[in-house]
DNA sequence: AACGACATAGTCCGGCCGTACTAACCCTCG
DNA sequence: CGAGGGTTAGTACGGCCGGACTATGTCGTT
């Protein structure tokens, strides 16, 4: 009798981790070898099963899934990973994929293409949905902040002047304008308040809840 | 031999389908006599199999979850519906338990706290969560936008600017001018960005995918 | 060493924003 | 009927925004 296909769950909401479990419980050859909710306690709970195929929600408590995927691959290059995530930002795609995942999936999957994506994982193929890979496509260039323009954007998304941030920041208003502007040129934003809603909608600042 | 207590489940996502299903399969008496997966469909069949208790999810494509809520209690003053929701805006909150929504929950929710949620729903009883009612507590006095403030409102979440926006609706720009500064007033926002971070907060308006 | 990217700082200016007034015209509610 | 709230409109004004320019210093890369 051949080995079961060990799979960890990683998600802080009960009720998917429930979902999942069912899932995979029906594959005769699958079983769920641990239960996370949260980025730490996966770190812990992989470096005591070594599961073959993970799945990992990018919404978690403290350390969010794309840095929980990238601590376990530091330390295991060979970890199969496959992120979940209710929405598909651009950016929140791109993070994942980069911090190493093996496939991007959305929360609205449906049962044979959960399978057939832990199955491909586990023999270390990819495996990203057309709709997920549309969402890429549309942007072959990356738009990259500067960790500075970050400070900015994050800033901007709280409401904030120009002045304030500068006072926050510790540099000249003059210095946030640069910033700003080029925020907008690189979201393609025509003024502070698009920005922040382009920001949003690709993932690349989430609102304090 | 009792007849078992009926659930519909509303979610457009299986995953979250397959969790309820098999937390409420755990309860002896408990069973899942329909699933649907939209606002429309959950109407439908509402009308089929009239469950003892509707577990309704807020966000789905089409008509949402409060409204469908509206819809069923519209036709059955009687119905029994609990709405689950991931996030906690105050205002999809309220809208929910205005629609007539014996209770709030939300997606983290434990096993037992949903069953006995459904238990109580199936005798009439609201339950509201502390983390929910905390929510609602923080804001007394609701904070209502008219009709024609939330229009202006929506197409300032687009980065529209206040001519632009008089343009779309067909009034002045100073018209436009009046309405945002009493939106201001009524989000304590300082300008326009923070009204717009402000009301996707508590949910009053939502980021187009 | 030279180049480009980033961060900093400043000035100038047209245009937009937000506020404060006044002033109508509907409604509804008491 | 009068009071109040919502929607419309106008004017005026101080302040902030965003763009266009120049300039300096620090990196890392070529």
């Amino acid at each position: 009798m051949p080995e079961p296909l060990r799979v960890m769950l990683v998600d802080d909401h009960y009720l998917v981790r429930v979902g999942l479990a069912s899932i995979i419980a029906l594959e005769g050859d699958m079983s769920v070898c641990a239960e996370a909710s949260s980025g730490e306690q996966a770190l812990e709970l992989y470096r005591a099963h070594r599961p073959h195929v993970t799945l990992m929600d990018l919404r978690l408590p403290g350390m969010n899934g794309s840095e929980a995927t990238q601590a376990i691959r530091a330390e295991d290059a060979n970890a199969r990973i496959i992120v979940l995530s209710t929405y598909a930002g651009d950016e929140e795609i791109y993070t994942a994929l980069q911090a190493g995942a093996m496939a991007y999936l959305l929360k609205s999957v449906e049962r044979a293409e959960l399978i057939q994506a832990i199955r491909k994982a586990a023999l270390g193929q990819r495996h990203i949905p057309a709709e997920v890979a549309g969402r890429l496509a549309g942007r072959v260039a990356r738009t990259q902040l500067s960790a500075r323009e970050l400070d900015v954007l994050r800033l901007m998304v709280t409401g904030k002047r120009n002045r304030d941030i500068g006072v926050v920041l510790d540099i000249s208003e003059g210095t946030v304008k640069i910033h700003v502007s080029s925020i907008l040129g690189k979201l393609c934003a025509s003024d502070r308040t698009e920005a922040v809603t382009v920001a949003l909608q690709r993932g690349i600042v989430q609102l304090a809840p």
